[in-house]
RNA sequence: GGCUCCUUAGCUCAACUGGAUAGAGCAACUGCCUUCUAAGCAGUAGGUUUCAGGUUCGAGUCCUGAAGGAGUCACCA
């Protein structure tokens, strides 16, 4: 399929060429759409040109225009100002939906590398949140769209299944438990083992008050605190291996990961790689040690091992404790190594908030520093916090949104509004219960990867759930209308479209159709799935715009009806791909 | 306090990386179902892009400063 931009900059380079004897290289040349509220296709802006050319900028672009005319692409064109605003031949655009026949290989990257997305990395003591949802839908379409764009992709999950937190848990269900576990009491194993770190708080804080109240300051309180020493004396023996803490840990942490799996299935993520701090927490001391006889890191007196990040505009980073124990940047030196030496990837993508912005760029340093063959690759995809209309998320005030919670409400609320129109029938029980979680969970994942993810977002619940404007549940109407109009046309194949005149709406379908390629690209590049939802939205608004305004079954020319035919089944293949690429799935009927 | 990031319509977000008259959705208002799905379409209204300077043909976008907000600066992870 011949490229219309590339086409285009080809032309103008020439243009520049002949008219001018200027050489420009075509890639350099910038197109825009041209907006709205003028005639055309593509704009191309003469103003920075015009040292080169000797011209107004009207006559620049004027020449240029007329030079370009002789092309089979260029329909015509006009001239504003400097701006020069050309409009691509009908034929053009016909061969151009003529040749898009493979949607699955369109647009599709080739031998981009190896690349490792870490995402979602839950704590093992307690149930999963908003902020987690965010976390794990952009991982997720950020690794389909790495895959689409050409990268081989390893999901990975790093799980923090160690350290004082689950010991609280497993102190706690210890205490209070009664031998009681998920099945016994019907909860999902996540929320069974979180209720016990709530349980823990709970406890400590009443042991607090009353040790406060005895005459001790907070401090001494927090010491003495018999719960506290208990928590910590069981990491201690955790550390060791105790056989029984071990075996309570292991317990414990089983019933949080059928949770999890649960959670992770309804939100449809997957992974390929798993990782575990209990395996990874005591790595990274030797790189330690050996960067410190490079001279690389250097030793304090205490004993302490740190690196010197001052000219790097930083400051002085710990690296192992006086006790030669390991911090949280120790391991995580450990872990970068261990990926690399699994995987080799030439490119490893941390999805984490951006809370952490100054950790990562430590991290990066410290391997750059190291001379590691994988530091100039690691990537940290810096994520914002979603605050609530109250205001920030507090496990403490009790205001944390809750993932399993969250999406029972999105998938009633799709039920009841599914209901409330009534267009179910002929609908089986299982079709049905499908519809409802592809729209209520569509909704959840479209309104929260819309926003740029790099900006932190405000997750207003009634809004979410709004199944109208700018949400999946209006892209995915917009596909089963496809499906429908092409049902009742009995249309399955593509058809090849003759020769014919488009109007505005046709045309912008083409265009956006021809566009999917960039801008799948380009989200791929900055790893950006909010480009996709604009785009996807764009295209489902453009096809709804054609829908009303144009018969498709009723019109009479047939070369006409199988354009919008072609249109129709395109524009629903398009969108499905899309939303799949953000995964989010369609219904056929709704 | 040092460093980093943010501030665009009443609200939530865009603006293709410096281009034309800053666009969508929600909320409000007006029309459109005997016609391929009205979870839709067409339209009205809503803006000193936080403020003050600067750079240039041209600034929401770049530079400086101010105000407001967030994050971080742990021998937590």
């Amino acid at each position: 399929m011949s490229d219309i931009i590339v086409d285009l900059q080809h032309h103008l380079s020439g243009a520049f060429h002949s008219l001018f004897q200027v050489e420009i290289e075509p890639e350099t040349i910038k197109l825009d759409k041209t907006r709205k509220e003028f005639e055309g296709d593509y704009t191309f802006v003469v103003f920075p040109y015009l040292k080169q050319t000797m011209m107004k900028p009207e006559d620049t672009a004027q020449v240029l225009g007329d030079h370009i005319l002789q092309f089979d692409e260029v329909g015509s064109y006009n001239v504003i100002k400097g701006f020069l605003n050309i409009n691509v031949s009908d034929g053009t655009w016909i061969d151009t939906l003529n040749a898009l026949k493979d949607i699955e290989a369109y647009g599709r990257g080739k031998d981009k590398g190896k690349v490792m997305v870490e995402y979602s990395s839950p704590n093992t003591n307690k149930p999963l949140h908003l902020g987690h949802i965010r976390n794990n839908l952009l991982g997720y379409a950020v690794s389909n769209l790495l895959e689409h764009d050409g990268w081989e992709v390893v999901k990975a999950n790093l799980v923090n299944d160690r350290g004082i937190h689950i010991c609280k848990s497993m102190l706690a269900w210890q205490r209070f438990g009664n031998g009681e576990t998920p099945e016994s009491t019907g909860m999902k194993g996540d929320h069974f083992v979180g209720s016990y770190y709530v349980r823990f708080d709970k406890e400590y804080r009443a042991e607090l008050e009353q040790l406060m109240a005895s005459g001790m300051t907070k401090e001494e309180a927090e010491n003495t605190s018999e719960l506290m020493n208990a928590a910590r004396a069981m990491l201690l023996k955790w550390e060791q291996k105790d056989a029984e803490v071990y075996a309570l840990w292991q317990k414990m942490n089983s019933w949080v990961y059928d949770g999890f799996e649960v959670t992770y299935d309804r939100l449809g993520v997957k992974f390929d790689q798993m990782y575990y701090e209990s395996e990874t927490y005591l790595l990274g001391k030797d790189i330690v040690e050996q960067g410190l006889h490079d001279g690389v890191f250097f030793r304090k007196d205490d004993g302490s091992v740190w690196v010197d990040l001052e000219p790097d505009g930083l400051d002085e980073k710990l690296l192992l404790r006086a006790d030669g124990t390991s911090v949280y940047m120790t391991q995580d030196i450990g872990t970068a190594e261990i990926k690399y030496n699994q995987h080799h990837t030439d490119k490893s993508v941390y999805v984490v908030g951006n809370e952490q912005d100054y950790h990562f760029k430590v991290l990066k340093l410290i391997a750059q520093k190291l001379g590691k063959p994988y530091a100039d690759g690691i990537f940290h995809l810096s994520y914002g916090m979603v605050d609530l209309p109250e205001g920030k998320m507090k496990s403490r005030e009790g205001t944390v949104v809750d993932a399993d919670d969250l999406m029972d409400e999105m998938i009633n609320t799709a039920k009841q509004r599914t209901g409330e129109l009534g267009k179910t029938e002929g609908m089986d029980s299982v079709e049905l219960v499908d519809l409802y979680d592809t729209i209520g969970l569509g909704a959840l994942k479209y309104y929260l990867l819309r926003v740029d993810a790099a900006k932190r977002m405000l997750f207003n619940p009634e809004e979410s759930i709004d199944l109208q404007g700018n949400t999946a549940t209006f892209i995915q109407y917009t596909y089963a209308r496809c499906k429908s109009v092409l049902r009742a046309g009995g249309i399955e194949e593509r058809t090849f479209i003759g020769e014919v005149e488009l109007n505005d709406l046709e045309r912008s379908l083409i265009q956006l159709f021809y566009s999917f390629a960039e801008r799948t690209a380009e989200a791929a590049e900055s790893m950006n799935p909010s480009l996709i939802c604009q785009y996807v939205y764009e295209l489902a608004k453009t096809y709804n715009g054609f829908y009303n305004a144009h018969p498709i079954l009723k019109e009479t020319d047939e070369n006409q009806r199988n354009l919008r035919l072609t249109l129709t089944m395109v524009s629903s293949e398009l969108i499905e791909k899309s939303l799949r690429l953000l995964g989010i799935s369609v219904p056929e009927r709704m």
